[in-house]
This record gives C-alpha cells, structure tokens and sequence, in this order.
DNA sequence: ATATGCATGTCGCAC
DNA sequence: GTGCGACGTGCATAT
C-alpha cells in the first residue's frame, strides 16, 4: 500500500480496483483527488452537455466541488459547486466519477477510459486571503472623505458600517438635497444607470415630495450610460478604485514614486 | 532525464534549476504544467490581493491560462485568464511563477517555498464540447412555435435568425399589437424588468405613437419581478428551458416516461 | 478596441 | 430558503 503522511500519494492506475477503492476512501477522509486521463463527460440539470473522449484533469476537492478542466481555457468545461454527492465505480473497466448535486438537480458523469495520473492530494491551506479595491473599500474611502464625490458632500448615518437596504451611499449635499450615490469598480454601464435611477425614485417615494439626486461614482461611463443617465437626471463621478486604497491606507508607493521621479 | 511520449511526466522537485528549466521548456511546447507545494500568492491589477503560504495546486494551461486551487471551492483563488505572459523563476531557493497579463495590466506571482509534485501534461483534447438549453435554444423553440407564449402570436422577420438588436424577439399578436419579448433561462428578476421596460420604451419611441407589449419568458419569476412588472406594465409567461428542448427537439424520454407510467 | 448581455455563472449577505 | 447584487467575474458577439 501507498505510503501514508504523504501530502501527494499517487496510485497505480492499472489496478483499476484498487483505484476505486482508495479514492472512495479518501474522499471520505477529505482528502482532494486529481485524476488526468482520456475521459468522457456528461451533465444534465440547469443545461445539458455532452463531452466526447479527451485528455483532461478531474479534480475533485475536500468540499466536494468538482473540477474538469480541459488543456485550454480559464473555465472549467464540466464542474460541480461544493457539496455535490461524489461517487466512484468501476463501469466495463472505465473509472466513473459520478457527482450529483440537489437544489437544483444536476448529475456530472465523467467517464475515464483511460488514466495516466491518478493521485491523493493531503492539502493544509490555513493561509489567510485579502482582497483590495472592491467596492466595499471604494464606499469606505468616500464615508471617509466625502469630498472626493463632492464638496460639502454629508453621508447620513456614516457610522452605520453596512449599507442601507439597497442604496450604497446616502448623502446630503450642501444645498441641503437627498444625494443617493451608486458605486462600480467598473465602468458605469447601462445598467448602473437604470438601477439607480430606480433607487431614485423609491426613495423620492419615500421622502415624499423632495428632488432626490443620483450619483454614480465609478472609473469611468460608457457612452450610453452617459447619454441614458442624462435622460434619467443621473449624474456621474469619476473615481478609481486605486484612488480609493490610498484615501484608505495612504499613498503606499510614495516612496518607490519619488524613486522614478528621481531617475526620470 | 525524463522519459518522452509520456502523456505525464513528473520531474524531481529536490532539483529546483532542473525544475525551472523543464517547466520553462515545457511551456514553450504548449504542454500543460501542474505544481502541488506550499506556495503564497500576489495579485496586483484592476484589485489587490494577498494570500499566505498554504498547500495549493497551481495549473499552467497550454493557452497560459493560470489557475491556483485551494484544496475547498469551486472557483480558483488566484488566476489569470489566456494569454498571459509566464515566468518561471528562481528566487532565494523558491520556485516562483510571474504571470502578467496585460489590458488590463495584471500581475500575478505564485511563490512556492516547497513543492510536493510536479509534472509536465502532454494532453491531447480534440474532444466535441455540446451545450444545450442555453437562452438561444430558448429562442429558437419560440421561433419555431410561438404558440407556447401567446395563441396567435406571429414573430416578426421568423427567418433572420439572429437577434434584432437588443431584444430577443419581436412578434405581433393576435390583436396586431406590437409584442417584445425577452428571455430568461433563469428566474425572472427586477434586472430583467427593468431591461425589458427600456426595450419598451424605445420601442415606443421609434415607432411612434402605439403601445409596445413587453413580455418576460423565464422558468419563473422572483416576487419582486412581479412587483415591478405590475407598476411598469410587463408581463411574464413561465417557460422552462427543458420545455423548449423538447419543442426543439421532441421528447426524448417519451419511452422512459411510458415505461414509468406502466410502473406506477 | 469598446460595449453589451449571457452564463450550468458562483458567491456571499440580508431578509 | 429566496432574492438580490458583486465579481480581479469570463466570454462571445456586434459595432
């Protein structure tokens, strides 16, 4: 038998039963199983697809989602969201990975008819991932200086730390106007546009009789947001995410910056 | 050195120059890469993240797309799509994998302090990949029987088989009004009446003065969609894209459904 | 090249 | 559980 306390432990993909038996067992123990091989892949649920016979890299993970990655493209070409049913067996010699998910009802079948690599992967991943720049940072930055959106500009409620119902800021400005601010990390688009405008008037709904005005602050706006915002009475700000981080955390490059502007 | 021909190659972690210079080789002969170990991870471009030193799976795909698998979830936690430019290097005994992109400029860097397995995939995929039941099977089951949104509904220009514009498909109905119709393979929700009501809208426009239908199909609606459509006059016809297979296709399971019933 | 909308989107969060 | 919106969304397609 395969050696134990090993993070990779790698199976002899003749022995076709005792393939079937290991996997199964480590599934089990949570471990990650990674086959390459020729195989076959069907899927019926939300879609239906058919995979003909060719080289790939099945994955299956400790949470039992399910990965068959193709030796091309960023997407896997069949998958399966964490928590499907994983099954294994041996069908006419083939190995068959069967993996079912309910809510909705989805079966991936992927059929080897030949495999190359069969191993049992022993994982630790403790380590820690932060993400910068989302839109959640942009909407810190502005409760934290307003004055990037607009001048005088007054978030209400800047101490509540989540946003209210749907609107991502709400302002008023120094005219004394409701201000309702939408944020894209991405270009303003069509849909910014419509969304806001929507919130707009629930909340002139709301309020009552009072002009509400419509804020998208993003990097920049397509040509159509700008003219479908200008028919909606919806205005825009430009603001980079990037700008946001340093509003946050400082200008963190400053010194590699004068750095360049010292050689150049 | 290692064997040739071989579909899998796995090289000898223990030799961190061979490593680097196989794997930079490899690359250039479109082979797919495949590194297990212990690495951290660093993506600068449109955000910012940071993960710390973990067990992780790292894919170098043939096309130079990156993917790097935590040993849970589905999606990767550090990638980079086609076409990136892959560095593999050797810096203070690490093994380190430089991905940049560029439009947008992105960077990626993947440092593993230790490898557990590594292997070099001379995969051959010519497989046929089929999907079906996607919006366009939808459309085209409509095309073909409009009777099952409305009786008596008459598609506009049935024989140009792509889209007109913006909006799925344009009918007449029984009445002779002018019918827009959008389509949803999934729940009907307040995006899709808010998209359809401005198809509408400019619809009215261009065509002057007559009223425009508008008419959501999906598998069903979201109470919120509902909400909606009734203040902005939309409609919504529950249509599921398994019917639409069958309408384009025919009913398949029929015998199955036969041979159930007999049980029963 | 840019913009627009689909996707077996997935994922997380609020209700 | 459902609904809703973000995502380093990716991706094809039309302009």
């Amino acid at each position: 038998m395969e050696a134990k306390l090993e993070k990779v432990t790698l199976l002899d993909p003749s022995n076709l039963e005792n393939v079937k038996n290991t996997l199964g067992k480590a599934l089990n123990d949570g471990k990650v199983l990674l086959i390459i091989g020729a195989c076959s892949a069907d899927y019926i649920g939300r879609a239906r697809s058919e995979l003909t016979i060719g080289d790939r890299i099945l994955i299956v993970k400790s949470d039992r989602s399910v990965l068959l990655h193709r030796p091309k493209s960023y997407k896997p070409v069949n998958w399966q969201p964490p928590g499907s049913i994983v099954n294994i067996s041996i069908e006419e010699n083939d190995l068959v990975v069967k993996c079912v998910r309910e809510k909705p009802r989805e079966t991936l079948i992927v059929r080897f008819i030949e495999i190359y690599t069969v191993a049992i992967l022993d994982l630790e991943d403790e380590g820690e991932f932060s993400l910068y720049a989302s839109e959640e940072d942009m909407r810190k930055a502005i409760l934290k200086n307003p004055a990037i959106v607009e001048e005088g500009l007054k978030p209400v409620s800047l101490e509540r730390p989540v946003r209210s119902g749907f609107i991502d800021v709400e302002a008023i400005d120094k005219n004394g106007n409701i201000v309702v601010i939408e944020i894209k990390r991405r270009a303003a688009d069509v849909d910014a546009a419509l969304q806001l405008a929507r919130y707009v008037r629930d909340l002139e709904k709301v309020r009552g009789i009072g002009k509400v005005r419509g804020i998208v602050v993003a990097p920049r706006a397509t040509a159509e947001f700008r003219r479908l915002a200008r028919s909606l009475g919806i205005e825009f700000k430009p603001l980079s995410p990037k700008r946001c981080l340093e509003i946050l955390y400082g200008v963190k490059e400053k010194k590699e910056t004068t750095l360049d502007e010292f050689i150049s």
